[in-house]
DNA sequence: TAACCCATGTAACCTGTTACATGATTAA
DNA sequence: TTAATCATGTAACAGGTTACATGGGTTA
C-alpha cells in the first residue's frame, strides 16, 4: 500500500501532457520546449521553465521520456529528452479521453458584478477599454493565422481560430453591455 | 523592512475581492458567502469553504471587515462579518482598476494541437461531444437569465449574457472544426 | 561593454483543492 | 432513520510563479 510516488497516480495535469506533446514531436531540451510552447500552445496553456524542468523529471520517472546527457564544449551541457513507447501510449490515451470545457476565471466579470460601487459612466469606460483589449487580441490571433507556414499542421490553424472566435464574441458582448448601460434605464 | 504580513502586499487575488464583495452587500458568515457565491458569481469564479474562511481572516487582518462572534443556542455559533469603511475603499479601488482579459486555460485546445495521434474520425467525435457540452452550458446560462428575479441587479444579467455569448461562440467554432475535418482535405 | 542566447536548476512562496473532524437541529 | 442545513476550521497536498544562482559564447 505504499505506491506513493508516480506510478499509479490518478490524473496527471494538462501541463504534463503539453510538455510530453512537445517531446513527442522530436528530441528536445527543456529550454527548447519553453520556446516552442511560447510560439504555439502557449496561447492557451503556458508554463514556466521551473515547471517544464519539473515535468520532464516527472515524465522520466514515469518512463514516458528518456534522457540523454549531452556534454557541450562551447555551450552549457544539456539534457535531450526523447519520448518512449510508453510515453506515446500515454499521450494517445490522454488525447483520446473526453475533451472538457475550458474553465474560465474571469476577473472582469467579478468586477462587473460589483460594479454598482462605481458610477455607470466609469463602468462604461472600463468596458470600452476591455473591448479594445479583446479586439487587439483577436487581431493578434488573426495575424498568427496569417503568419502560419504553409506546412504547419492543420490543427494549429483551427486552434487559433478558437481564439479569434472567442475574442470576437467577447468584444461583441462588450458592445452589448455598453449599449445597455448607455440606454436610458 | 519587515512588513511581511498583510498590510502592504502588492496585489491581492481576485478571490479576496469576490469574498469582500459579498460582505459588502450585507453582514454575513463564511457559510452564507459560499452559498451566495454559488448562486451568482461562482459561474465565473468559485471558492471552497476553506478558502473563504481563510480570506475572511485575511480581510479582517487587513481591517477590511470586522467580525462579531454570535453565540447561538440551537445552531452552531457563527462569525458575522461586516465591511468597514477601509474595506469599502479597497473594494472600490479594486473595481476601479483596469479590467483585464480573462485568461483561459483550455485543455481541449491542447488536445487539439496533439490530435494527430488520433484518426480524424475520432477527433470529429470528440469535437461533436464538446459542442454538446457547450450548447448545454449555453442553455444553462439562458435559463439562469430567465430565472433571474425582477429586482436583481442589472449587472447580474449582463454577466450571465457573457456566458451565453462565450458558449455560443465556442459551439459555433466546434461546427467550423467539424466541417473542416469532414471536408475532403 | 552591454545585452542576449543557451541551459539547468533550487528555494520560497502563494493559490487553491480535498479530506477530515465536529455536532446539533430539522425535514423527508 | 436518513439526509440535509447550519457552521467553522485544520492539515496535507498539488499546481504554479518568482526570484535567485551559474556561466561561457555571441552579437550589437
Amino acid at each position: 500500500m505504499t505506491t506513493q510516488h508516480a506510478t499509479e497516480r490518478g490524473r496527471l495535469p494538462v501541463t504534463t501532457f503539453a510538455v510530453l506533446g512537445q517531446v513527442a514531436s522530436g528530441p528536445t531540451t527543456g529550454y527548447d520546449i519553453k520556446a516552442r510552447l511560447e510560439a504555439g500552445a502557449a496561447q492557451f496553456w503556458h508554463a514556466s521553465y521551473s515547471q517544464i524542468y519539473a515535468e520532464l523529471r516527472r515524465l522520466e520517472s514515469l518512463g514516458f521520456v528518456a534522457q540523454e546527457h549531452v556534454v557541450q564544449a562551447d555551450r552549457p551541457n544539456k539534457r535531450v529528452y526523447t519520448i518512449t513507447a510508453a510515453g506515446q501510449d500515454a499521450l494517445r490515451d490522454w488525447v483520446a479521453e473526453p475533451w472538457g470545457l475550458a474553465q474560465l476565471r474571469d476577473e472582469a466579470l467579478v468586477k462587473l458584478l460589483l460594479a454598482d460601487v462605481l458610477p455607470a459612466s466609469e463602468v462604461i469606460a472600463h468596458v470600452e477599454a476591455l473591448r479594445d483589449l479583446h479586439e487587439r487580441r483577436r487581431d493578434d490571433f488573426e495575424h498568427r493565422i496569417a503568419d502560419l507556414p504553409d506546412d504547419s499542421p492543420r490543427y494549429a490553424r483551427l486552434a487559433l481560430r478558437k481564439g479569434v472566435c472567442a475574442q470576437a464574441a467577447f468584444a461583441a458582448w462588450c458592445t452589448e453591455v455598453i449599449d445597455e448601460l448607455s440606454a436610458p434605464q
